[in-house]
DNA sequence: AGGTCAAACTGATATTTGTCATAAATTTAG
DNA sequence: CTAAATTTATGACAAATATCAGTTTGACCT
């Protein structure tokens, strides 16, 4: 189960200022803070599971948060990672639906858990924090046609170019100039849609032309501009 | 160019109960109405290119309108078709970006333009019809989470058994007991992802197996358990 | 009705990707 | 710190899909 721990100063949190939850009146934020409960979830344990019913939504303060869906043959695909400062499931909260994915500790996960009816009066009563989730929703979608344009259109190897590069620009780089975030072989598979040993293959062959290097799972690009035009153009 | 016609009778618009802008209130919808500007698009022509920033949405009242993206190699993806009763374009207003797709109608199509302030203004100031985008806009990001896996994991041929289902619950069936919607086989292709080569070869293969009939580009889901199945399991 | 053009189809072949088996390396737990 | 378990890696092969070349069909136009 998930720990409660001393309650996190939603007020004074270092990622508020980039939160949606930024766009809330004072009431409207003090009202969250009186209805959350702070939680700890440790490495690999599940916040909440897809097709569940989740009374709340989770505001992400510390660590990452996977988001998968299980394929037809029961394969994991990654959806994407939250980092502090996003909230998870508020889609299906707002869209009354079960949870479309699974929602999994990627490190150790602090979340504040805010629940069903705090949230959906602080839409009703926020217009801007409303606007400001639609405008995020109406952007996530038309990110979402150039994902499925290039799972549907790229090969492999061009989609792991680039996830490559979206990584870096997501999660920066390490002191050791790596990619800030850890994933294992498979995982990457996850996320570009192919098998394992394919997702190796293809990682090698980009280390071996030069475009990155790596070092167990820190990966390091080290040439952008091959690997963006491995990315856009071909093998 | 579109054709200006004499104006549709939006008030009494057959569509206009599955449409999100019956959230409006009357003085909103009556302020649509008064700014809104009708236009016939004959078959083929594109209503508005990805990439552009329009100055408005549009609210189709008749006919089908095709949306696609362009591919890292020109090739278009059918993002979806947008029905009678549907807007289009208002992501990108909303969002404030440039259009994520080319719409291009399918059929003739007939639609209203709806200038931006208009739309916004009926935004700012219809708490129900923004939650109402709100709430579909979270929906059909849940919706392209499932798209995005199976385009990942499934096979060509089981993605098209799923788009023929797909196809036959969205605009339902002929007199004829066809699939009311007539596409090419190259955009079925542009549907699933795959080489317009490899998808006549697998509709050629549901024929020979029963699980659909064809006749020129008239396709009737012969069997629908089979088909089904050939979308869930395999091969 | 005949000619023209685009779409549908087919075959042969190349390429990409998946699968299975197995070994080496790395991480984790006790 | 070592043993077990997981992850990474590689090879051989099978299957899926793309590509190219060419033929047939069908719709449309005057």
């Amino acid at each position: 189960m998930s720990t409660s721990t001393h309650p996190h100063d939603c007020a004074h949190c270092p990622h508020l200022s980039h939160s949606h939850l930024n766009a809330l009146s004072t009431d409207s934020l003090d009202d969250v803070i009186k209805n959350r409960t702070c939680l700890v979830f440790k490495k690999g344990q599940t916040i909440y599971h897809e097709g569940m019913r989740v009374n709340g939504i989770y505001c992400v303060h510390g660590g990452i948060a996977k988001l998968y869906k299980l394929g037809p043959k029961g394969k994991e695909q990654i959806i994407k990672f939250a980092q502090p400062g996003e909230l998870a499931g508020y889609r299906a909260m707002i869209s009354n639906e079960p949870m479309a994915g699974s929602l999994v500790a990627h490190t150790e996960v602090r979340a504040c858990f805010i629940p069903k009816e705090t949230f959906l009066t602080s839409l009703r009563e926020n217009p801007t924090f409303s606007f400001e989730l639609l405008a995020a929703s109406c952007k996530e979608l038309g990110e979402w046609g150039t994902v499925v344009t290039n799972l549907a259109q790229k090969s492999v190897k061009e989609r792991l170019a680039e996830l490559l590069m979206l990584l870096q620009a997501t999660f920066g780089t390490a002191d050791e100039g790596h990619i800030d975030i850890i994933l294992t072989r498979e995982e990457l598979a996850n996320m570009v849609g192919t098998a394992t040993e394919s997702l190796i293959r293809l990682l090698s062959e980009l280390k071996k032309e030069g475009a990155i290097s790596t070092s167990g799972k820190k990966i390091t690009i080290a040439n952008m501009s091959m690997l963006r035009s491995i990315a856009e153009l071909a093998h």
